[in-house]
DNA sequence: TGTCGTACTATGTCTGTCGTAGTAAATATA
DNA sequence: TATATTTACTACGACAGACATAGTACGACA
């Protein structure tokens, strides 16, 4: 069966990750579990990959991040909330799909 | 106007120009003209974008190049042929897409 | 006690894209 | 005829995002 490869993926790694946090703050791990249940085991990001695309988007503006214990455990997580500027950038990606879409679709048989 | 990425449509280049060479061998001006039509000038690709995918393309055997004079001038163009594998190569990155549609269109706002 | 799952960080490599620049012949324009 | 533009590339170095690999550390479970 064909896999997605990361390089069809990549530019849709961080509007994944945003679209998880739109409604609620979340981690890493959690993050990651979620990608690969909602993808049905077609796309697992790479832990290095999804950490630094948190490094990269706090530094764009588009996450903030805090530390908290976990509920039961009192071990600590890194979070991340979505901001404003975060969402405005989903939206635009948003956009971007549906360009893309029908772009890339004038260029695949069958279509 | 949204904009079309490079980060984006990165996977398909490949895929884009191999399509345009699926019923005749073509050239990179030819292709690069063709891409700006096909899209509506939505997606321009870089003139570097575009021969080193060729080259990279011709080191796996995806396609092959031979050098032919232009109809009316005597000037030298480059052509490339698809091969068989570049063809099997085509239709792998067309199912590919598919999936990576259904899967991305779950992160994205209105599906 | 040791393994597994959780939750990361650090570091260096690789690949594809891009910016910049340059070459050179053919064609259009003045 | 001189100049500009279009055609058709090549060379080179920089950069960003993804990746492999490795390591840390804590808790749960057997």
């Amino acid at each position: 069966m064909t896999e997605i490869s990361s390089d069809v993926i990549r530019g849709y790694n961080d509007t994944m990750i945003l679209f998880l946090i739109l409604e609620a703050p979340s981690y890493g791990y959690e993050i990651s579990k979620q990608i690969k249940n909602l993808s049905e085991n077609k796309y697992v990001i790479k832990e290095t990959t999804l950490y630094s695309a948190f490094s990269r988007m706090e530094k764009n503006g588009y996450v903030e991040s805090f530390s908290q214990e976990a509920e039961n455990s009192g071990k600590k997580r890194t979070y991340y909330r979505i901001t404003d500027s975060g969402k405005n950038y989903y939206k635009e990606k948003c956009e971007e799909w549906a360009l893309t879409k029908e772009v890339v679709e004038r260029f695949i048989e069958g279509h």
